[in-house]
DNA sequence: TAGTGGTCTAGACCACTAG
DNA sequence: TAGTGGTCTAGACCACTAG
């Protein structure tokens, strides 16, 4: 505890005081210098420690004015998915491959992706996950064509949609936002995973953008509701 | 961009070249002091740098060795929950309390809140989430009874989870857990829900636990499916 | 104008690594 | 033993705030 570097040792300590009430929402903290008499030591290592608490969003600064102590941290959490490598008590889904389609984009494709040229060409890649013989999530993805991209399913097989989009945007860069929803199946999506007739699915549609926020990717996986689970953990300390 | 300060434009500047590939997954990355000659700094501006860099998880050091560049980072989503605040079509639900019971835990409950004495009790409160008229969420939560805990409707209406159990954990340290899942709803809940024999419901669980990873509360929001909807955006940059 | 937080330097000491 | 990243200091200059 005490072998820590000071400047854990004092954030730790001025979290505790905020967590106890002493320093109070939207009010005015300690001045730094403060903080140095206080701790005994100089403002560099102050401001590492309130750093660390303002990169948590405890507490924020106005140069001129002084620092202050933020409301009650919002309710975020933080969830991991990846699509191919989901696993079923504890073994990996079967992927196989349905389709690799080169098709001229739908209207609802051409919104989603934002291609506004009805002649250009999209890449459909339809996959099905299975948990030994039962399907257990369909999945279809939409990619603008561009010229050299793996179009060959032995290659395309077990690409994650990073993966299938790295040729035009690096995967450092890529933004992605997932929307998850439920539904009850409709005929094709009840055939394709073998369902009964108004069985419900879990649809998470996925988005892919590049840097500049434009789409490059589009897609939804549909699970039988059976095979959909989701843990989320709400995002709080950096690990004081 | 170069008025910005030199450890952010620095930590930019090795962030590009880990994307264009200059600098590779778990190579060693120049030394702090060869990071110095080349920008021209101070050893304590290059370390404000990777610090940024650190925190974002792209790469790591490792005191006596050196700086390694980190694998693409993982897949991980963030999205925001607050449990009666969420909004349908721009306006809020409107709360019914349905109930305030203290019972005795149920043996799924005893497990859910690691309760070992079944003469305990616990507090259970039941609301139902209106859109207009129609019932579309269903909430139901479990809390170990406590003296002094408010139990008087009127005061407990419209508190949310973390709200309920702040006499037991400050609102800083409470841990979340939520798992999202869907199911045919049974009976019970069909006839709360007013849905049709077997349409889906979405299931959020929900469990609080304090700083010692104790349960302090558990419970479930069963949605009508049609109010089911959750937006997630992958985590990347702290704003480089 | 006096005070604030933000950035930066040169120099120091430390624990750790690896030969 | 020489080299690494981590921490810390004293002192400096800056842009910003607010009277």
């Amino acid at each position: 505890m005490t072998d820590k570097p000071m400047y854990i040792n004092i954030a730790t300590d001025i979290k505790n005081n905020i967590k106890l009430g002493k320093y109070k929402s939207n009010a005015l903290l300690p001045l730094v210098h403060e903080f140095c008499t206080k701790y005994g030591v100089s403002r560099v290592t102050v401001q590492n420690a309130l750093s660390l608490l303002a990169a948590e969003n405890l507490i924020y600064s106005i140069p001129g004015k002084g620092t202050f102590v933020n409301e009650v941290p919002a309710n975020e959490f933080v969830f991991n998915f990846e699509e191919l490598r989901e696993f079923n008590n504890g073994e990996s889904y079967i992927v196989k491959l349905l389709g690799v389609d080169i098709i001229n984009p739908s209207p609802e494709i051409m919104i989603k992706l934002r291609i506004e040229d009805e002649s250009s060409r999209v890449v459909n890649v339809k996959r099905l996950l299975f948990d030994k013989e039962k399907p257990a999530i369909y999945d279809t993805k939409f990619i603008p064509y561009y010229s050299g991209m793996p179009v060959i399913e032995a290659e395309i097989g077990y690409f994650v949609f990073p993966e299938l989009v790295s040729n035009v945007v690096s995967l450092y860069e890529i933004n992605r936002q997932i929307t998850v929803s439920a539904l009850l199946a409709n005929t094709e999506i009840c055939s394709i995973l073998k369902i009964a007739q108004n069985e419900p699915v879990v649809i998470v549609e996925q988005k892919m953008l590049n840097e500049d926020n434009i789409p490059v990717g589009w897609g939804k996986l549909y699970y039988n509701y059976q095979y959909f689970s989701f843990n989320a953990k709400k995002i709080n300390d950096q690990g004081l």
